[in-house]
DNA sequence: CCATACTAATAGACCAGTCGTTATAATTTA
DNA sequence: TAAATTATAACGACTGGTCTATTAGTATGG
């Protein structure tokens, strides 16, 4: 077990970083615990009510740590548009950098468990929802209308969760890249 | 089995269409053959090469499908952007009117295989690429140079993966209807 | 300060069921 | 008759989940 982790939070670590690789279905219970070096006895101890529910627990710790992304990328930019861009791009780099390989934080899951898992569907639609919220109020902030904002938010939010798939699955960056490189193109009459 | 269909296109029209809904992973070869009726002794028979050689034959069958879609809403427009919202306008209509749930077309697949099967991640990645050829090539017909026009194509691409995502894990048409009604705002300068 | 008692946590063996795959027999078609 | 196709049974590996036994940790009582 990873020895700076509690059980629980290595749990939840391993199955977040394993659910973004390779989707719900593709991570079985025994992956995680031999990757967290959790007994199964234990995952059982703290998720009684099994893999969905270890699942629903990395869903929001991966939303957590997606808003303080955004969160951090907006508090640096002066305007929506040019935070949008900086994360774009540093999207990009992160999937070009032919490190570890990365994956769709909950995108995959989602697509996978929409017509099979209700709690988890609910888990990653909430997730998305306050994804979009933040991008949302920035908008807002920026003078934008309120329904432009929102559009604006579900539209730029699509942009990214297509752009992570397209970059995952090309095995590179440029993808992203090239979003990135549209985005200050975009909107210009607004 | 569909008696309608030769029991090889009975499996890639049952495989196409279950793995849209749930993914590779979540897609057992038990459930393909329920569906289409076809014997198991016959998949291996067609497909010696298994499951990776029918989700291949499904996506191909799938990428076919698209472009057909997308060719045909081109062809009625008089410019890509038109032809664009149209056709994500259209899409968020078959999400919205709650009939049989439908899926992304080959985007759960590539999400869940981008690490654990190369073969199906190069057929997910050309099939993309051949969707987003067909894009460039319409915006370079409306006058857009070879570089904005490849740029454009894999920006409105990713908007069209990303809707579909939002689109079916909020079960409603609404993500798709937002980004098509923002289409015609974008690029307005160009 | 130690002994006791109680609970939280750990450790895996184990279950029934399903996975993708293989093997082989029966049947149909040419 | 030969080949193509269908049909079914079975394989070992693995699935998520259950179970019991044991250990670790802590609070309490004398």
């Amino acid at each position: 077990m990873d020895k700076k982790l509690k059980p629980k939070d290595a749990l939840i670590e391993t199955a977040s970083r394993l659910f973004k690789l390779r989707g719900y279905c593709g991570v079985g219970l025994n992956d995680i615990i031999a990757e967290s070096g959790v007994p199964k006895g234990s995952l059982y101890h703290y998720f009684p009510e099994g893999k969905e529910q270890l699942a629903t627990a990395a869903i929001n710790y991966t939303k957590q740590l997606v808003i303080e992304d955004i969160q951090q990328v907006f508090a640096d930019a002066s305007n929506p548009l040019d935070a949008f861009q900086t994360y774009v791009y540093e999207l990009s780099k992160a999937f070009g950098e032919g490190g570890d390989p990365l994956g769709s934080p909950i995108g995959t899951i989602a697509g996978e468990t929409h017509t099979t898992s209700e709690t988890i569907r609910l888990a990653c639609d909430s997730t998305f929802k306050d994804w979009q919220a933040i991008y949302a109020e920035k908008f807002l902030e920026a003078g934008y209308s309120a329904q432009d904002s929102t559009s604006l938010a579900v539209t730029f939010h699509a942009l990214t969760e297509g752009g992570i798939l397209l970059a995952l699955t090309s095995k590179s960056g440029k993808p992203l890249e090239a979003i990135a490189n549209q985005i200050p193109f975009l909107l210009a009459q607004k």
